[in-house]
DNA sequence: ATTAGATATATAAAAAAGGTATGGTGCTAT
DNA sequence: ATAGCACCATACCTTTTTTATATATCTAAT
């Protein structure tokens, strides 16, 4: 059984004619019958009822007539999809995130998210460590994340913008109270909740550096795993720490905020980084295509697979 | 798109390389890997990653592989159930029936049905005329029904059994009250109600001869067009009918009863009748072939469609 | 009776699929 | 480093399948 004697068939059973299907089928009425026969032969059952005028459908015809019009459908729609999934319309994106950005990375999603409603999408959180793994093994397309991410080969980023970094603190911990920006010299003895030693963020450097240059050793209290885990430090009163401004706006309610060090210009820069493989499958593509058109203002990617199409 | 494309495309997924799934076909690799190619620029998509090792799909493959799966689940589905059409394990069959017949009708579609649970029966009840012409029509399959069936030419029958016919009568009309059985002369003057002179049935003609040759004219008070009328009438008291005995059987609960007319040995045949037409739907064939097997004792069909296949 | 319209069969031409030979590429093992 | 291996792609030829042409048969209608 094969698609050209279903054609034949359901072409056949509309016409109720063989000479009249072959006719609009632009073929030799001859190729029609033959092909019918192998059909019932393979079968083993009369599709047709041959009189003079025409031909009519047994039951089994019938029954293979409405079964093979649902299955042409069924196939139409089944390279259509397939089409979709090229085009990126349609398929899987697998997105990796870090706590420091989950707010953005929301915001983009929900935008992509509106715009190619049909692609599903797979989220995860982690350590920028654990995510990058991830992402080499293919198991997840594009991280948001913070900072430079070439520690790896083979890595495409873009920056999306850019999120100073400032001194975090409640109320009782402020070392310059009613002042707008914090002096470095303030902050000389201050018990500080800093991101761990090997700061995969790089949070933390600028202000060691300066509190060096300040000419005091800064009081690092804890060293914390990651950023969430340094706000409840700094929400249960240990200390004051050294984030992305933005951070703070992911926690409503709290009574913590954020205030400028003085003289210390640092930022963190949020980044798309994906694998400059180059096959991406059609979601990622328009996922970047998408990103890098229309977020953050810097740099285009220079991933072979990303620029391709953009309707 | 090719039915052997897609066949050879899931050959080529399930065994992530082109030449293994080619041995596995046991075809050269060359026609695989033309197939394949063919079939993506159909489709306009890339569906495998070829790397040293095998191949591996993309999104848009794994797509097209699973709806393939699914797709060529149904095809072997869709010839099954056409097989069972043809084997009538499946499909429609439809009956005619008339007034006096139901009860046996419907105990013997029950044990056809119990066989054949798949096949959506069609039941339909009415005069013989109106069942005969759409039998001839081929909207009916198979009647039950009483008497000779030849009235038209092109019909096969087959008798069911026999149904003594009998005074039917209440208690308030019985011309020979305590007696097992009516003489004939009783009856003279007494009301009657029988089916119409142009008797379809050929019930009552049996005992208006009799009557005759009894040296007295029946009192006819009122010609019924059908049986569950007369019924009707019996019970109103206008009078006493002559009827199948079965079917006081499918009138329970009511105080009606029947008795022979002595010398009397009418009898009704209830038949089965089809068309003498040589194509029959498997689901025709199975009934009758278990009709005339199982059912009554007389006549086997003769009809060529009727006897093909047994199991 | 003849004609028109339908389906089936037979044979020749065309198209499609398969087979063989060959070349490129990236691992792997020597 | 290099030879060998496994894999896929391409070119070319052979075989099979499919189509077209011509012919035959049947039935209803003119």
């Amino acid at each position: 059984m094969n698609f050209r004697q279903l054609e034949y068939f359901v072409a056949v059973a509309e016409a109720r004619s063989i000479s009249r299907a072959a006719r609009e089928l632009h073929i030799a009425q001859p190729p029609v019958s033959r092909q019918l026969a192998l059909l019932e032969d393979e079968l083993g059952v009369c599709l047709f009822l041959r009189h003079n005028k025409g031909v009519e459908l047994t039951e089994a015809g019938q029954r293979l007539y409405a079964q093979s019009r649902r299955m042409f459908q069924e196939l139409r729609a089944m390279a259509d999809s397939v089409r979709d999934v090229e085009a990126g319309l349609r398929g899987q994106l697998r997105v990796g995130m870090v706590y420091s950005d989950i707010q953005a990375a929301m915001d983009r999603l929900k935008e992509y998210h509106e715009r190619f409603p049909q692609v599903e999408l797979y989220v995860r959180l982690g350590s920028p460590d654990d995510l990058l793994d991830d992402l080499s093994r293919g198991k997840l397309h594009v991280l948001f994340l913070r900072g430079q991410s070439e520690r790896a080969y083979g890595l495409r980023e873009h920056v999306l913008g850019e999120d100073p970094l400032e001194l975090v603190m409640c109320p009782e911990r402020d070392p310059a109270p009613g002042a707008e920006a914090v002096p470095i010299q303030a902050l000389e003895g201050v018990p500080m909740c800093l991101l761990r030693s090997d700061d995969l963020w790089g949070y933390s450097s600028d202000l060691l550096g300066a509190c060096q240059r300040a000419g005091f050793t800064p009081n690092v209290v804890c060293q914390c795993y990651d950023t969430p885990m340094a706000m409840q430090m700094v929400q249960a009163g240990f200390g004051v720490s050294f984030l992305p401004r933005s951070i703070v706006a992911a926690h409503p309610g709290s009574p913590i905020y954020t205030k400028p060090v003085l003289g210390l210009d640092a930022k963190s820069y949020p980044i798309l980084v994906w694998s400059g493989d180059p096959y991406q499958s059609g979601c990622v593509k328009r996922f970047l295509s998408l990103a890098c058109q229309e977020w953050g203002g810097g740099s285009a990617p220079d991933g072979r697979g990303s620029e391709e199409d953009s309707g």
